[in-house]
DNA sequence: CTGAAAGCGCTTACAG
DNA sequence: CTGAAAGCGCTTACAG
């Protein structure tokens, strides 16, 4: 008698079996609409034990609504960056779920929507999360020009976009005043893809930690677009290190694991002979030897953000447009 | 005149516009059912000029189908995991994308299937992709009870289970081969989690290579569930050098990354004193010194093959029950 | 408080 | 070769 290809029962089924209508099981069941309190009750204890479940799409087809949301990762990523898009999807699809939401994954390079237009076009989603943001950037504005609902994982200057992200800025700020406090002035900022909106942030707040203390950072040490590989990356410690830096700051720590196996490599130790820290913490680095002082950031929290921010745009609530989540800043070896 | 907000247009519209029946436009779309060629084109070239794209859910509700697809990843990982099961979820959502399926993503803990649950529940869903097997899978007992159409990732002993795996066993059989014909008789392993099937087939190759010389492992020296933190690889490496290990086998490269950081703090040289492989390669090591041999899976090929099999499971065609794809086995500096 | 009916945007026997 | 009609499983004005 148990799971017995019981087949899909249907609204109608329980109508029927209750003697009531459809209208009625419907209302009971969403809670819309006047209804005694009885027959609520009636048909909810009817469903409960029977495990009907409502078909989604059809309530969907009814309202104009799928009840799924895309979450767009970029096709270009390295394992660093991986783990916080993982992190995110976590937060978005936790919070999605409590709601009732699905979480549709679209993987698209930034030279290639059409993922993600697949999708629009085809109408599977009721919102759309962009977990990256460029400096120029073609998703947001195709999905602004198609009136989708949609939020951004990171800044961006694109008016009138919703948009949840860590204070990358005031992070790399903050790290870099205290070791500027440390006294390390000529420190080496080894930045990544400058078309990314997150590492220009990084970049602003690195030159305002010297701002502040009336001083310029040597321009002459700022090497962006580092994360093209390793060659990149060597060319820039080694410039650096010519160029007598005290310190080197990585974008991220992709970038970190490269600078240190090249001072290694050197027998350059740290953080004796030089110091290195890093603008995002993974799990890449644990194993080190010094452990390195990072920034961390809690990815899952800004998928959940950002995913209740898109739900209630969805729903037609207001929302605050540029939400900021905090940040630690976590000492370690590397850098004493 | 262009992008003006022109709300969505329906089958009705196009069939309005050129005079035929609904009937027709949908035959003309999909090519089922007797109709004429020129009738045929001008729909074609209508809905071409105009950019209309059927509803997909309102299709699938008439087709009861989704066109919807379901990766379940474990939402127990550790980074090295990570990039497998992104690189799977890139050749799923390729693959899926060119049938016009969409891929829904949920995030399972083995000790609570609910994100499954609800997906299936509420219809979301075609087919199943399961991204990792259990030795003792709560998963696809679900899915078979259930009678959903599904196929894992990774091979399993559950009888009419359609799966697709690189073939592990062979792969650390060869592997193991190749050391111990080094001359490297006393290899300890350090395995991961006894529940994943994967690692039952890796430790069974292992033992295979010893066998086929006639020979037998150190019963003492296979440490498995070593990816339960740094503790437990610290202690089965110590003890390991304790027995004179002349080479140490780890299961990943999370496992691979603890060893060569303790081998470091404790000044033991690799590959001079002690050997270091990987069953499982990962961007994690690629700044190691020295670099490390491993065995090399193309995840992206496994994402393709899984879906392109589901798919055909779903439209009814016939399945080859277990697919093995090849491997690489790359033998770098840390065994010389 | 409850129900009959129309509608969401498609597909698909069934006729012609 | 083409169309009118019923149906997929819901929701929601509109009446009563």
């Amino acid at each position: 008698m148990e799971g017995e290809g019981q087949e899909k029962i249907t609204i109608a089924d329980v109508a029927d079996a209750l003697g009531v209508s459809k209208t009625t099981v419907s209302r009971a069941i969403s809670g819309k609409g006047r209804i005694g309190a009885a027959t609520r009750q009636r048909v909810l204890d009817y469903i409960e034990a029977h495990d009907y479940k409502p078909n989604v799409i059809a309530k969907g087809l009814a309202q104009s609504k799928t009840y799924n949301l895309c979450a767009v990762m970029p096709g270009e990523y390295d394992i660093v960056d991986l783990n916080f898009f993982q992190e995110c999807l976590f937060g978005i699809q936790e919070t999605a779920g409590v709601m009732e939401y699905d979480v549709l994954i679209s993987i698209c390079k930034r030279s290639d929507l059409s993922p993600l237009e697949r999708i629009i076009s085809n109408h599977k989603v009721d919102g759309i999360i962009l977990m990256r943001t460029y400096m120029e950037d073609p998703q947001i504005e195709f999905l602004q020009q198609k009136k989708m609902h949609f939020v951004t994982i990171g800044s961006t200057l694109y008016p009138d976009v919703v948009q949840v992200d860590h204070s990358h800025k005031n992070a790399c700020k903050e790290l870099t005043s205290i070791l500027l406090m440390k006294q390390f002035k000529r420190i080496a900022l080894l930045g990544g893809d400058e078309g990314h909106f997150v590492n220009q942030s990084r970049l602003y707040g690195f030159r305002e930690a010297y701002e502040e203390i009336g001083e310029k950072p040597d321009e002459s040490m700022i090497y962006m677009n580092c994360d093209g590989g390793s060659y990149a990356v060597e060319r820039s410690v080694n410039e650096a290190l010519e160029k007598k830096a005290d310190c080197i700051l990585c974008m991220d720590d992709a970038v970190a694991g490269h600078v240190l196996r090249i001072l290694r490599e050197e027998h350059i130790k740290v953080p004796e002979d030089i110091r290195v820290a890093s603008f995002y913490n993974s799990m890449m680095l644990e194993n080190n030897i010094p452990s390195v002082t990072s920034l961390s950031f809690d990815a899952r929290e800004l998928g959940q953000v950002a995913c209740r921010t898109l739900l209630d745009m969805i729903e037609g609530k207001s929302v605050e447009p540029c939400r900021l989540l905090s940040y630690e800043v976590v000492l370690k070896e590397s850098t004493k």
